[in-house]
DNA sequence: TACCTGTATGCATATATTCGAATATATGGA
DNA sequence: TCCATATATTCGAATATATGCATACAGGTA
């Protein structure tokens, strides 16, 4: 039976929403996350691992970087329509435009970007 | 913006996943769904309480009993593809046939039938 | 090897959640 | 009005969750 607890905990942060959201938009590694949230890294290392855990996301490493991404494989099966929901709230979402505008200035050094 | 973390967390509970697939059977009132689980009556109380505060069941009174059921109007919406979610995994599920026995032989008299 | 850097994790702490037991509330009948 | 009963709510204890800080780990480079 397919773990539907551990799929609805993973979505029951608004963390993870936000994040969720800004990687509909595309694929980003943990720092872009972190400055695009402007959320501390372990938050953002933390709330991606139990997004991954739970099979609404993937990763892959990029040299020093460890890429996530939406998991377009799972899309397919039960967290399709999780997705989709999440889509059809894009719209008129303050705070993901924030997040997105936040993201489109972001770099994947992060120690000289982000001193805090 | 749709309340999407707390529509989650309100399925992020195991009791509260099976008194949604008992909805999905047939509406039940407070003292059925306790029988059907085999749960007190505060936690079968609450537990409907707060799918009903998420939007997910809603709730009409008939004489001394509140009746609850799955909120047909909202599935329309964006709960649509949480209750098909739950609908495709009612399918080899242990635990609901154990809940539906037990649901079959409920009776709406909660006192003289659970002396607990 | 040694070092730098991005990411993951252990620990402590603040907050949130869940539950049972007891109590309060609401409806219907005498 | 008084009582019985179904449901809701309050309270306290146990447990779970989220986070920051510090540190460990891993890949790249010299």
């Amino acid at each position: 039976m397919r773990d539907f607890v551990k799929l609805f905990k993973a979505l029951s942060d608004e963390t993870r929403i936000r994040i969720l959201k800004v990687l509909l938009e595309r694929e980003c590694c943990v720092c872009e996350v972190m400055q695009a949230l402007t959320i501390s890294q372990s938050r953002a290392s933390r709330n991606l691992g139990i997004l991954e855990d739970a099979g609404l996301i993937k990763s892959k490493r990029d040299g020093l970087w460890i890429v996530y991404s939406i998991d377009e494989q799972r899309m397919k099966s039960y967290t399709a329509p999780l997705i989709e929901l999440l889509r059809s709230s894009l719209v008129n979402d303050e705070m993901l435009l924030q997040d997105r505008e936040r993201l489109s200035h972001a770099v994947r050094i992060c120690s000289k970007a982000m001193p805090k």
